[in-house]
DNA sequence: CATGAATGAGTATTCATTCAT
DNA sequence: CATGAATGAATACTCATTCAT
């Protein structure tokens, strides 16, 4: 009796796929970007991120205080890997003229993001939903600073007193204008159509900044 | 960016039980059996069935995929043991006259079942409401099958062709009569009357059918 | 924004098919077995009930006092008109040969369950889910009573002290024959066969009980 | 049979309350923002939006299909008013030249949004999680022919050719721009700076669209 | 150090029932 | 006398987290 073909185990826990576990930290980022990509927030367990580093779920907890943590870990490295490239770009050109700079930097950004674009729109998104507007307002502010030295390392940089909001500008067109590419025509994106638009934005804007 | 602004209130802290629970799986069902005979169907929660097993409800869905897929495994573990007894008995008795191996295969269902009558007929009841007719229909099947093996292994065997008619009619006069004694006169019916019984119908009917 | 296809509204409330309320606790019991055949007795909600019928929620408690009660009358209308046939039947042919009368008891029982078989087989099985063991009982009970007065309304009934056991096993062969047929055949199995498989099972045993 | 036997205990009898509540669709609409607003997304829960709403969580159900039903059509009520409005202030303005008519646009969507900047940033990161993409873009798309009847509107209007891509950039810059403001600086930002920077560099923007 | 079995708080959703109209 | 809007108790199921091994 009793139909045989009836599941009648739970579903079965995701198996290790990943075996070389290198600094586990690091593996949990991964892992956790893996699904954040094809779940969504709401899909990422603890169990499929542990899983997908392959190790327990146990030793997720030994690495990482919990979910949340490992989430702005994850973002946090990320930005971090990317400010720094930011700022090495802005040391390799300064002294430079204002819209060369500028320039360098639109490129550089756009072309990082768009190299990962996948997982970066993912985290776009994943940070509004789990930073407080503090967290979110600090790391913006990282990035406005950003963007103060870099049009102050210029040769021909704008009058001291306009660079912060010139920065906080500059910042929002880029920011603004690379996530919702991302998030409106998806990975695939025409990148260097965006960089001139971009370009175009940043250019027009600083040019009328300079008339003032 | 957003690495410490983020809550990391821990909620509620979990404590576990350390008990040890047995093949869960199995405390699971003879919970599930015991709730299912003093609160019918309807009435089994999987909160009460996880209580009575003395696990959590959690561990519950650890071992089980769901409340019908325990009442399936639960049915399908007791008729297999069943069907298994009543092979064993056909091999003890295999070659014997047709009406001794009936009568022996009709003891060994009628004292079983009695022997466990209550849960069985909360069981019989259970498979009529959850089971699809397919999967009904299968194992009414299964319990024929079993008697024609018997009618055949008797000495003085039915014609080939009577077999399979002559076998669904035995199991379903056997099972009709027990179940119905089960449901009708309660658990503590008496055991040697029905026995007697239902060896008379069931003799009278292969007698006519020896005759034809 | 806000995708537009995405269903915003409730499940919509099911429409009255039906417009003739006659006495209302006719049309609901009618309802209720439209309802019970289709969604099982699980999926028997007030609500539809009500619907189907052709009345307001509101109305439904104004009829009957709640869905068991209404599950319980339905049955119980149902079975009281089959219990008046099956006297008739009896008084029609008061006087008559034992298996001439039994012979014709089963007909008509066999005709009319078979006549209405998607029902019945529904409420077979509904009966056993709500009633109580009790009132189960005394509805078999009904029914063993009417099969001991067809047997004295023989012109050869069988020595008196005899006639409650042999109506308790008629009855059940003839019962449990049927519902198992139901069960396991569906409703378009092969009515005039299942008459003579059981007029030959009841003629054997009633042949027995004679010859004891 | 059965009509007695069965249990028909009341078990715990409801007391509804008599409130009248408006439109309960909009208080429940309301009352999900509120919600929202101070536990985001993930800490909206069915039970708190009905308790908010005045209503039990029944009365949820019988005007909303789910909760993320309700998220969708309160964004969608929300981004339609929003439209309608930004589509009269179009006629209001119709003819006059590119200028005039693209920054009247702009103060009426920063006004409108700013009046109620909590619930639309709410608003605004909410669409990111529970809208598809394809939901995302179909509002996005909205929001640009929006603008590009805007520009066709003005009695200067860029080369048709130029439409698309352009008014696709001053969507993206005033959206951006009034999305980021609200995330970053919060409700209590300086509208007028806001306005004037936003002006400034779609004034930009477009100033170099027509020289090329 | 790593593990994963056990846990139960928390959530969406259904539906019998009431009572103001 | 009929109605159906409003209600909330009750239930299945998920998943972050702990801790004995």
């Amino acid at each position: 009796m009793a139909s045989e073909g009836v599941r009648v185990l739970p579903a079965t826990r995701r198996k290790p796929r990943q075996s070389r576990a290198r600094a586990s930290s690091e593996a949990l980022q991964e892992a956790f970007v893996r699904v954040l990509i094809d779940k969504g927030f709401h899909g990422v367990t603890v169990r499929e991120v542990a899983a997908v580093a392959g190790v327990g779920v146990g030793t997720f907890y030994e690495y990482v205080a919990n979910k949340e943590a490992l989430a702005a870990l994850t973002i946090h490295m990320r930005v971090k890997a990317l400010a720094q490239a930011l700022e090495a770009c802005i040391e390799r050109h300064r002294g430079q003229g204002l819209l060369t700079l500028v320039s360098a930097l639109i490129d550089e950004q756009v072309e990082r993001v768009m190299d990962d674009a996948v997982p970066w729109s993912a985290l776009f998104m994943l940070e509004r939903q789990i930073s407080t507007p503090e967290a979110y307002r600090k790391h913006y502010a990282q990035f406005v600073d950003l963007w103060s030295q870099a049009l102050l390392a210029s040769s021909d940089a704008p009058a001291t007193q306009r660079v912060p909001a010139a920065a906080r500008m500059v910042h929002s067109m880029v920011y603004g204008w690379v996530t919702q590419g991302l998030l409106t025509q998806g990975p695939d994106l025409d990148r260097l159509a965006l960089r001139q638009e971009i370009q175009s934005a940043v250019a027009g804007y600083l040019r009328l900044l300079g008339a003032k």
